[in-house]
DNA sequence: TCTTGTGAAGGGGTTCACAGCC
DNA sequence: GGCTGTGAACCCCTTCACAAGA
């Protein structure tokens, strides 16, 4: 999951709860190849099978938003498809800017989900001069130099930074002074922002390391025949906590936090 | 968050937690960064704020791997270093394949943290014949033709799919079959596997949805001084539950799910 | 004195199972 | 009869607060 919420924590609003939320654009991916194939109605059950849940979770989420469903039939999917846009705000224009246009802020900015809902890429913008003016995906690219007055003027508040670690700080200074008040990052470093702002981070490199975890738990359990007694002995608790591991050499330091170059 | 988890639910071998877990690598990345800068011990409060967490998480976090720190001091940087690797399993090497070279494919190929941590990109695959041969990343784009002995001769268990949705679940079910037992994937769709093989997802379209609910939360309590009354009034269990928003025009049925294309 | 390690409390989310309604 | 909507139980995670220990 990422970040999210370093907002008002009073008035919550209507209480819909966050992990609710994360699920409805899965729902609404569903319901919209089912608006595709003219499904009229959808049962809780087929619904939660297309999109990858339970049924009763299901239920429940959409016990949150209303009474939309009709007992003993199911759920019309235009209508929920209209309200799940509203309830997440895409029966609006959201304006988006991507800083950082290497092959990752490309692959971003040639995204067609993108501008299907909702979302509509305002401006490219990278600090290498060398970039600007060139196409991406139908937009030129702007220097950074801009930025503050791209925000201003297309009242961005959505902010994409798809730069290298090293820049990603600076650059969030600047789109959330500037008034973004919404960042996806792509870059591999905690950001700090205000209060007021949100942040939602995707992270190749800790998603792989995720899954190397259980894979490596994967290959443990193939030869665990009974009870799985002395497996991995785990030098917790002995006598020297803080010791160093000795002569057990590491990679070595390195760079790491490289994102993708901007071209 | 991703998916993850379609695993062994009895006998989880060490309780280790899945919020711990996801957060591992987070730590791991700001103990790298100190250890760079040859800085011998750390606390957990010094370390919760380098990696955007709190201390007592933190703490909570690493007594689930063991006592590792000492009392009145911290943590030793290096110790602490390598116990995470070890536990995550980056201590041993992960080949790893590419499949799907557009723009996002080669974002990831080229990706400096990738090689770093114990991850080894050891192929670049797509289905473009066109593509066959071009280095990426120094590495040449193989076709898929070749899937099936590329991860057999190179024991791959951890893919990476980057290919349109459309492509996705074939692309998965290759993978599976040929012994690839993780799969970390871009495409905008849900991922059948059989039981034993983790998913964990990345998607961009949903994390903006995401961001965009929070943002238009913002946007309706810049409004609300005193008690927020009639703000979005909300069609809940009006008389036709099922029936269609009427005159209210949508977008329209686009085709959404298309990731970025394969050059 | 300072910081870790952890029992206990608290909060959220998921799942169950069934009442309610078509 | 079938499917939704939801209280209640359960489980996991977070947070608190302090005992333990260097």
């Amino acid at each position: 999951m990422a970040t999210g919420r370093t907002h008002r924590p009073a008035t919550r609003s209507r209480g819909i709860p966050e992990a609710t939320v994360a699920r409805l654009p899965l729902y609404l991916r569903a319901l919209t190849a089912l608006s595709e194939r003219s499904v009229p109605t959808v049962s809780s059950e087929e619904l939660a099978a297309a999109a990858g849940v339970n049924s009763a979770k299901l239920r429940k989420d959409f016990s949150y938003l209303g009474s939309y469903g009709t007992r003993g039939v199911g759920y019309d999917v235009e209508y929920l498809v209209y309200q799940i846009s509203r309830e997440l705000g895409l029966t609006q224009d959201w304006p988006v800017v991507i800083v950082g246009i290497g092959n990752l802020g490309a692959a971003l900015a040639n995204y067609g989900g993108f501008a299907s809902r909702g979302f509509r890429v305002a401006a490219l913008i990278d600090a290498d001069p060398a970039l600007s003016g060139r196409m991406v995906a139908g937009l030129p690219v702007r220097h950074t130099d801009e930025l503050e007055a791209i925000v201003a003027d297309n009242q961005v508040s959505i902010g994409v930074i798809a730069t290298p670690a090293g820049a990603a700080q600076e650059v969030c200074d600047r789109l959330v002074a500037a008034g973004v008040t919404s960042i996806l990052n792509f870059a591999p470093t905690v950001l700090a922002v205000p209060d007021g702002v949100d942040v939602r981070k995707v992270d190749l490199s800790i998603e792989l390391q995720i899954l190397a975890f259980h894979e490596q738990r994967k290959a443990g359990e193939e030869l665990d025949g009974a009870v799985a007694a002395t497996r991995r002995p785990l030098p917790k608790a002995d006598g020297a906590p803080a010791a160093r591991p000795a002569g057990d050499e590491r990679p070595g330091p390195d760079g790491d936090l490289p994102a993708v170059m901007p071209a």
